[in-house]
RNA sequence: GGUCGCAUAGCUCAGUUGGUAGAGCACCGCGUUCACAUCGCGGUUGUCACAGGUUCGAGUCCUGUUGCGACCACCA
């Protein structure tokens, strides 16, 4: 084959493409190798859009698949999409609205299909984005999480969890998000801090003349109230225990209580208890005996019998407002305070969260929790870095029953059938639960499906074994499970890793990955979070436009520096483009020199210059490979930068040209081409174009480096004595910079250096 | 309030078992006869946050302080 010349500039856009695509078929598991390395790829949404996060995650992902596959392991990096319920749904109804349809005039079915069609019309954005960064990945192998086997294996899941007990219907107070009209889980509430009024409301003492004050900063929820509470010892209210006060603007009267929950310190040290709008009254409400009153309604209105009719049916920020005004004018406002406290948000939906009474299923995440306690606390997953453990073991020992059940439509319908007298029926598919109900003597057409869907993360907790075919006992389940590493964000530990092992280990009875490396939060060059609303945002799409994939490849590999954040600016994408062209060149001139690169066979080196960089090559490899191992990304990419420019470049390639023969020649080829065979996983576009430019041989995808095509034949000594002559070789030439050229030290040093033994001293005189 | 992390050159950061403080960028000087100016050669730049301690020896280990950050919990 003849070696086509290599272009005078390094310009990727003419080839990442098209090695990507004549390469795609090597992507795929082989199972006559082994053992097998297995990454599952963290479903992306099927909205979703490649950011710098992702390039990230799937940058490192694919350099250890790549270096795994080339070093002969069975590799599959399962890929697939998630459907992300909330996120899907909100994006599509925001664009059919858009397009003039009225949601609400469609029914769920209708917009459910809507949905569907969304997604293959424009779910697979993503995919080609991560097809530009060069991800290696067997993509016919995808699985979606809500495709026909993976509904099923979701329904095995729940129904089986729910004979078991650990899934359970309740009426609690859960997070509800009043824009969408749904409960959330704790995860997807993000605590904001700001400044709000607390105010002292006098509530009128039955029987008595006297006021007692109560502070709060939700006066509209007094309509809920069912007791005022005051610390046993709190000398100041201690008299009024037993007693009744009336709630403002109602009939109701309700007591007066002592509970230790209560600070004297805060506010008027009366606290009105709402056990239907807060957590810790909850708490409250219940040691008493006392009812739950809920006077919000899921559109975050005041609906309650006991709501005056001048509220009713008013939105609870304005009734707020409305309720303020006519206490002040009533003469029932003691006064108001300035606080900050912390406001819970729907990370979705950005409206105030409302913890409201109502029916949900819920998973009891603390008995799953317990084994997924012991596995990391014996090491059987390992954390990269370590200190992640007490981030998710704190969690997990901490866990609350997990709320699972969404109003909404995009997801997988929980497989619950109500009889007309509340009875219920959990089966895995409406043929069985309604044998089930006539079992009941219930007739099956009174039966009405639960329509709440599943939160996302469930389905996601099971990637690792449905994706592999569970529950049938497929050989890939075998032969890929357990998995290798899990390769994520530390914002993912909960929602997810934390999930994966407790179903992993509940219904695979094995852990479902060995390793989890939490990689860095990319921020913007000046430390920000990268954010819409800042207008920071780099666009991974933009930087791969401009300096090529492997340039943001091996930036984002280099910049991965375990427990730090990166920070990331265009520059440090346009060094690393200035590194490949570095190699780019390098590869011209050897080409120029009439280098061969393709011998296969095993080469006897001799002279010790070729020895040492031999020595050195080896050394190299050895380093990488044992960096890639221990996911340090950063030390492989400047360990790679420094062989090619400090030892082959710079100094190697340099002699070479004063020292050319035919062995140095092949001693070059062959050392560029494991070069490039180690650097491959890195930066695979222009390592694979350059192997086929040179004639190297195929794809380097398949293999990696090889030990044994070069041989040294001396000593470390040897190695040893020209280390000592580069560094005299920068001591002479520093000299002789310094100004003092005519000085003794220079002359002194020059003399040295020609007069070295053999090759060395010939060398020297061409250099200085 | 609890947990964890970070602090090293002007900037961004390495510093792998405790053994003479490093790289890139920036800056300065020199250099385009046979890869590469997207480059090469050379140079300047440090109270390793502060205070103690352990040690023959501390950027590194221990204790405390300060500053910054993240996460969790709570908030009338």
């Amino acid at each position: 084959m003849v070696a086509p010349q290599l272009d005078t500039t390094y310009d990727p856009k003419q080839f990442e493409q098209q090695i990507y695509c004549s390469t795609q078929s090597l992507f795929y598991p082989d199972d006559t190798k082994g053992p097998a390395y297995t990454i599952l790829m963290p479903p992306p949404n099927v909205t979703g859009r490649l950011h710098v996060g992702h390039a990230l995650t799937y940058t490192i992902q694919d350099i250890l698949i790549r270096y795994y596959r080339q070093s002969g392991c069975n590799t599959l990096w399962q890929p697939g999409v998630d459907h992300a319920g909330i996120a899907t749904q909100l994006v599509v109804t925001k664009e059919l609205e858009a397009e003039g349809i009225d949601i609400k005039s469609l029914t769920r079915d209708e917009l459910i299909d809507k949905i569907w069609e969304w997604k293959e019309k424009s779910g697979s954005t993503i995919v080609e984005q991560q097809k530009t960064l060069g991800c290696s990945v067997p993509w016919s192998l995808s699985r979606f999480t809500m495709d026909d086997r993976f509904s099923s294996a979701v329904t095995k899941v729940f129904v089986t969890l729910y004979k078991e007990g650990l899934i359970f219907r309740d009426k609690r107070l859960v997070n509800w998000d009043t824009k969408l009209k749904t409960a959330i889980s704790d995860l997807e509430i993000q605590n904001r801090e700001e400044v709000g009024t607390l105010w002292h409301i006098r509530y009128k003492i039955a029987n008595s003349d006297e006021y007692v004050a109560v502070a709060t900063t939700r006066p509209e929820t007094m309509f809920g109230d069912v007791a005022v509470a005051v610390h046993p010892d709190d000398s100041r209210h201690q008299h009024l225990i037993g007693l009744h006060v009336a709630i403002p603007y109602t009939d109701r009267t309700i007591p007066i209580i002592a509970d230790n929950y209560v600070d004297i310190e805060k506010g008027t040290g009366c606290l009105k208890v709402t056990p239907a709008h807060d957590y810790n009254d909850f708490a409250i409400g219940r040691r008493h005996g006392l009812d739950a009153i809920s006077v919000i309604d899921k559109d975050g209105h005041m609906a309650c019998k006991n709501v005056p009719d001048f509220l009713k049916g008013v939105y609870l920020k304005k009734a707020r407002k409305i309720l303020i005004e006519k206490l002040t004018g009533d003469g029932l406002l003691a006064g108001d305070e300035k606080i900050t406290h912390t406001i819970p948000y729907g990370d979705r939906s950005g409206t105030v969260i409302e913890p409201l009474l109502t029916d949900q299923w819920f998973i009891d995440a603390k008995t799953l929790a317990q084994e997924a306690i012991e596995v990391v606390e014996r090491g059987d997953i390992k954390f990269y870095p370590e200190k992640w453990v007490n981030t998710y073991l704190e969690w997990m020992r901490n866990i609350e029953p997990w709320c699972v059940s969404r109003q909404i439509v995009w997801g997988h319908q929980i497989p619950a059938w109500y009889s007309p007298d509340g009875k219920i029926f959990v089966e895995e598919d409406e043929e069985t639960a309604a044998v089930r109900a006539e079992e009941y003597g219930i007739s099956r057409t009174h039966l009405i499906r639960e329509t709440d869907v599943l939160d996302t993360w469930f389905s996601s907790a099971l990637w690792p074994f449905v994706t592999l075919g569970w529950p049938e006992e497929t050989p890939a389940l075998r032969m890929y499970y357990s998995t290798s590493v899990l390769v994520t964000g530390f914002d993912i530990i909960f929602f997810w890793v934390a999930r994966m092992v407790m179903m992993s280990l509940h219904f695979m009875k094995e852990i479902p990955f060995r390793d989890v490396y939490v990689h860095a939060l990319i921020r913007d060059s000046e430390g920000q979070k990268m954010s819409k609303s800042k207008g920071n945002v780099i666009n991974p799409q933009d930087l791969m436009e401009e300096y090529g994939a492997d340039a943001l490849r091996f930036t984002l590999a280099f910049m991965s520096v375990p427990g730090r954040d990166i920070k990331l600016g265009k520059d440090n994408v346009k060094i690393s483009r200035n590194f490949i062209t570095k190699i780019w060149n390098a590869a011209r001139f050897l080409q120029f020199k009439g280098v061969q690169f393709c011998a296969d066979e095993r080469v006897e080196v001799s002279g010790k210059i070729n020895n040492w960089l031999v020595a050195k090559l080896q050394k190299f490899r050895e380093t990488v490979s044992r960096d890639v191992r221990d996911y340090r990304f950063d030390y492989a990419t400047r360990n790679i930068q420094s062989f090619l420019r400090d030892t082959f470049c710079d100094f190697y390639v340099e002699t070479m040209k004063l020292h050319e023969d035919e062995d140095t020649k092949a001693i070059a080829g062959k050392v560029f081409a494991e070069f490039l065979r180690i650097a491959h996983p890195f930066i695979p576009f222009v390592t694979d174009y350059l192997a086929q430019a040179l004639g190297i041989g195929d794809s380097l995808i398949l293999r990696g480096p090889e030990s044994d095509i070069l041989r040294t034949t001396s000593s470390s000594d040897d190695e040893a004595e020209v280390d000592q002559f580069v560094e005299l070789l920068h001591n002479a030439r520093s000299a002789k910079q310094s100004g003092e050229g005519d000085g003794d030290e220079y002359r002194t040093l020059r003399e040295k250096l020609h007069n070295w033994p053999g090759e060395l001293g010939r060398v020297a005189t061409g250099i200085v």
